[in-house]
DNA sequence: CCTTATTTATAGCAATGGCTATAATCGCCA
DNA sequence: TGGCGATTATAGCCATTGCTATAAATAAGG
């Protein structure tokens, strides 16, 4: 069907004074905002369990899951999954561990969210809002982006610190 | 629990060094984002829907689903909750309208997503990634992020046009 | 060593958002 | 008016991500 700029639909009229955006382009923002939305959830739990060892040398369910604010079976289904995608180790009662997958995924989403909410706070936006806006932006933001993001937080280096460690 | 800054932790030890957030706020920023993420894909609906109606002067079924790149019955499901929601009217075998609530919605939605998408651009951010990366994070900025990023946006009219039409 | 509190595992339920397959309805044209 | 193509509705399936309730294992102290 393709209503797109310029183009003619079954009425026979130059369509697209509305400029709809391509249709094509739309459904792959659509999906790949779709795709998104399943790993963003992998990635807060990789990243909360790298800071807990990180600050207490362990991960526990419970606390993963006060951190979260879900239940402690909600947590123990998804680290079922995480350790079947290779990402930690697991051992019956004991905390979760990283795996150098997980380490390295870790290390990606902590990095970025950093830069993301560094840079929310060097527009000038309140420590409180872009920690909580950062943690739902980290996952939608591309490569090119990020870049950008990063670009712009070292030319204006009123990085007010965002109260979060730095990446290593 | 509350492992905070400057807390004392069950070794006895002074924590924090690892200076991990605090667990409340923590909390409070994944239930946003949890939140955010139930009403991300009604307002992805309204917005196309809107979209639809003012370029085509109706909003199919069919026309929907191949927007979002999803199946037909998952768009009919969809309508279902929108209507019960009072978002939008149904009339068997005709197009969806919006109601005054639903247009209401749409326009903020439309509004919103234009000031990301353009905020994006103006970073120096190419077009297609723009509108990509704007697809998802629009759903998780602030009031207060959003004002920032519109000032922005006007301080730098480097604005290349995002694409859409500007809010009426 | 045994008890008890903490922690983890498991079972089972609900809501959400996908899908395919198929039935029902509408609109249009012969 | 009948039929056909396009559209919408419905049924039924699956995966995900939450939940509560409860069982099982561990660790720690007396």
């Amino acid at each position: 069907m393709r209503v797109g700029v310029g183009m003619v639909d079954k009425a026979g009229l130059i369509e697209n004074q509305g400029a709809l955006v391509d249709a094509d382009a739309q459904v792959e923002s659509f999906r790949q905002t779709r795709n998104n939305r399943r790993t963003e959830l992998v990635e807060d739990y990789v990243e909360l369990i790298a800071d807990l060892i990180d600050h207490d040398g362990e991960a526990r369910q419970v606390e993963i899951a006060q951190r979260l604010g879900v239940a402690q079976p909600t947590v123990a289904k998804m680290l079922k999954r995480l350790a079947a995608d290779g990402l930690i180790q697991q051992r019956r009662y004991r905390g979760v561990f990283l795996t150098a997958e997980g380490k390295e995924l870790a290390r990606h989403c902590r990095e970025r969210h950093h830069v993301v909410e560094s840079f929310l706070c060097a527009l000038g936006i309140s420590a409180e809002t872009a920690r909580n806006d950062a943690e739902g932006i980290e996952h939608h933001v591309s490569a090119e982006t990020l870049e950008a993001f990063r670009a712009f937080v070292g030319k204006n280096a009123t990085d007010a610190g965002a109260g979060r460690e730095p990446p290593r």
